[in-house]
DNA sequence: AGCATTTGACCAAT
DNA sequence: ATTGGTCAAATGCT
């Protein structure tokens, strides 16, 4: 499957949706095929239960995909795309996508009563104009070391927003900032959403492109960019933070702690996640034409790489879309202004 | 004690 | 008028 997007990626994403469906719709005729007819499927090439999850599995990636995309349209999100990285750095980037989300809770803790300031308290300018990149991932970690500076109830959803900020930004002036929230559809991921690039030494001395070594264990999770929907799906099969809970610190030493996933999340110090999640961070501070993972040669499960040479890209792997293998498309957009 | 987090206030943007 | 991003005092944690 080879596909190369270039200008119009939301028909494109729709045919490949189409498509996803139509394979499961495969899947689940040979299903019944093979129930009709009893077919022994021990020996077959093909098992039930493989079958199975391929439907299973066809459709929920597509359900997802759609109902990502519902909010965005994928025009739109290509237009954005060109405009959100006509800066310097970002290829795997994309411009955050409003997030809807149903409300309600109210973790009512105690109230304190503050002194009524008269400082510049809330005073800052909305950076919706900065490159924005937003990014759904099982963990907020990343190489990155950041303080939590606030949390909002936002308006129609359910879990609160916070607020993070790059610990450097007042000995380093590092302007990065980060938001994280749960998703509602998906309690297990986070949709974070990154403001401004890391301008800090600790940044700059990241090493490239690491996890897509042999470091990486693609088994483990797929990179999904949604164009339409202009985010990147990144599945990690490292420890679950979330929220509604205490903050607790976490560590990322390695990702061998299955056992604690305090879902306390949303904590500073998320740091040395040593898996795909740093390299979206390092990509930040890499040149598009640059970060295309064409020759990093990522793994037996990566083939079908796509790519082209100019500096807007768009890359979306369609790892999810089959299992042990993924797909990248490195969409090119020819008239960037 | 020092640092990190929480949370209401403040206020720009919409 | 409402929403949401930021500030900073209060509080918690080590």
């Amino acid at each position: 499957m080879s596909i190369i997007l270039h200008e119009s990626s939301s028909s494109k994403m729709k045919e490949i949706l189409i498509k996803e469906l139509i394979q499961g719709k495969e899947y689940a005729t040979q299903l019944k095929f093979m129930f009709e007819n009893h077919v022994d499927h021990s020996n077959g090439s093909v098992s039930v239960k493989e079958l199975v999850s391929n439907v299973l599995r066809t459709f929920s990636e597509t359900i997802s995909v759609m109902t990502s995309s519902e909010a965005c349209n994928f025009d739109e999100v290509a237009q954005n795309h060109l405009v959100n990285n006509s800066g310097e750095e970002g290829s795997l980037v994309a411009a955050s996508c409003n997030d809807d989300v149903k409300s309600e809770d109210s973790s009512e803790s105690k109230k304190r009563l503050l002194p009524t300031t008269k400082d510049r308290r809330g005073s800052y300018k909305r950076r919706k104009t900065d490159e924005t990149r937003t990014i759904v991932s099982k963990t907020i970690g990343d190489n990155h070391s950041w303080r939590k500076y606030g949390q909002k109830e936002i308006l129609n959803s359910q879990f609160p927003r916070s607020y993070f900020r790059c610990t450097r930004k007042h000995d380093q002036g590092c302007k990065a900032t980060k938001q994280v929230q749960l998703i509602e559809e998906n309690p297990e991921m986070y949709q974070i959403t990154y403001i401004g690039f890391h301008t800090c030494k600790a940044s700059l001395q990241t090493p490239q492109m690491v996890a897509f070594s042999a470091d990486t264990n693609w088994d483990s999770f797929a990179v999904n960019h949604h164009p339409h929907s202009k985010e990147i799906v990144v599945h990690q099969d490292s420890p679950i933070i979330s929220s509604e809970r205490p903050i607790v610190k976490q560590e990322y030493p390695n990702n061998d702690d299955n056992t604690t996933p305090q879902r306390s999340d949303l904590t500073d110090n998320l740091l040395e996640d040593n898996n795909l999640w740093s390299d979206f961070k390092d990509f930040e501070l890499s040149k598009p034409a640059t970060l295309s993972f064409n020759n990093v040669a990522p793994s037996d499960n990566a083939d079908n790489v796509y790519s082209c040479t100019e500096s807007q890209n768009l890359e979306i792997d369609f790892g999810l879309f089959s299992e042990f293998k993924s797909l990248k498309l490195i969409c090119q957009f020819d008239d960037v202004e």
